[in-house]
DNA sequence: TAAGACGTTGACGTCACGTCAAGGTCAAGC
DNA sequence: GCTTGACCTTGACGTGACGTCAACGTCTTA
């Protein structure tokens, strides 16, 4: 038998025999005199369970160990390592296939815009939230809609974790509209506005007493890490934010240390 | 924000932010004097969709487009042909689970030789029939575990038919110690050997009795086909099988044409 | 001022092959 | 004898989504 003859055999490329022969995991066939490779039945025999191994999943460097020497005491931890491999793909393909439900009954329903990337729990909380009008509600949004996606990533579910507390709970949203309406009124203030202070001992106050213990990790610099994400704000609204994280802050460093 | 605190947030590596850029997925920030990314708000809006697209299945390709144009219209369609291909994949997995478990059931019962690639319906046939004792039972036996590999391949049921009638056939198997016996006593003869012809036509009638029309598939050279298999044989074994074929052949084209 | 933690670009490795290039070999038909 | 076309040879590059390393610049801190 000569090379294509072989392949078609067991139905795989030229390519794969001769990649098979490189890595080893079949051995090289005598050569004829025109440098032709010429194979028997053994050759088939070996790339069938080269074929076996490799359709039951196993890597090509496991099928040349398990081949190579009669290991067969180890192929069965391999096997069971491959099972419980494809049992988490398993499990990971039907939460995708979960997801992908999800996603795709709001495209039915057409309420898929640009939040494609939300979540529907955040998307329902947005609905009772939302202030078309105000500048200052996009930003909050935006804001959410950032977290929501965080929360997806491992270990990050706590962070800003304090903004969330603050944008969920009831009592404040249902303030929404006065805080909205106070900071879009800031939209082209100066620095030195004197509006900036109390609105931010106010938005304070309110997270504070509704701020679970715990909720803010020790160990990071909140006045620093809320820096990045101003950049859609006015001057004076960020000068709003960030002195309401500074009294937030102090007093979380107050009645925790 | 720089480009670890941004890739912090999101949980994915500094690599990947970058290659994303590269790749046209995510736009590139603006630099700061010394050439360090500097990122907003909305480039971590940019990075969570980017990451949310792809955890549900999209190539960079397709979040790119989706991204680029606001075509919501077709992410339905990738989303659908997404979950199509997962579903196969998840039919896929349940199969190689399968045949794993096959494989570990006969793991733990012991009887996991180097057979492994054989399939349960071939191993239970093979113990019917087994003759440790003859060499030419062997052969038969490789060639067996070979075709059964072969029928996995796709298209090739068919291939080779004749012998898996030949070698399957109660009938044929009953007798299979008497045929072995004779192929055995022709280890070391010549090829002119007496006994040869009369073997392989009581192995030709036999088969031509037992074989159902239309197994042969025609525009095959059988003779010349079961050439490569004949490496494990004495001479005058694969004479007796050469002439085997040559008469079934002969066989077919009378009853065939 | 030195160390260490960050940033930059660029190149190579991963896995199981597919695909192309640039030839050599062989049987069949003219 | 010549061409055609199917097969074979080796070698190199491409795939996708990054990981990893090299060689270097920058910033903060002791």
């Amino acid at each position: 038998m000569r090379i294509g003859e072989l392949a078609a055999l067991l139905g795989v490329s030229t390519r794969t025999v001769r990649y098979y022969h490189h890595q080893g995991v079949l051995p090289e066939p005598p050569r004829l005199a025109n440098g032709y490779r010429e194979y028997g039945m053994r050759d088939a025999i070996a790339l069938a369970r080269v074929r076996r191994l490799v359709s039951l999943g196993l890597s090509l460097d496991e099928a040349r160990d398990v081949i190579a020497d009669d290991r067969s005491r180890e192929l069965p931890e391999i096997l069971v390592e491959i099972d419980a491999d494809l049992a988490r793909q398993e499990q990971e393909i039907r939460e995708r296939r979960r997801r992908l439900a999800e996603v795709l009954q709001r495209a039915e329903a057409g309420t898929l815009g640009p939040d494609v990337t939300a979540s529907p729990d955040l998307l329902a909380f947005l609905q009772t939230v939302d202030l078309p009008a105000s500048k200052a509600a996009a930003w909050d949004r935006e804001l959410l809609v950032l977290m929501d996606s965080m929360a997806a990533a491992p270990d990050q579910e706590n962070a800003f974790a304090m903004f969330e507390m603050l944008a969920a709970d009831p009592e404040v949203t249902a303030r929404g509209h006065e805080f909205y309406r106070r900071l879009d009124e800031l939209a082209d203030a100066e620095l030195d506005d004197p509006r900036i202070a109390p609105l931010a001992e106010m938005l304070a106050e309110y997270s504070v007493r509704h701020m679970p213990a715990g909720a803010v990790p020790d160990g990071t610099d909140w006045v620093e890490a809320v820096e990045p994400f101003l950049d859609g704000l006015a001057p004076a609204q960020a000068e709003v934010v960030r002195r309401t994280v500074t009294l937030l802050a102090e007093a979380s460093r107050l009645s925790g240390g």
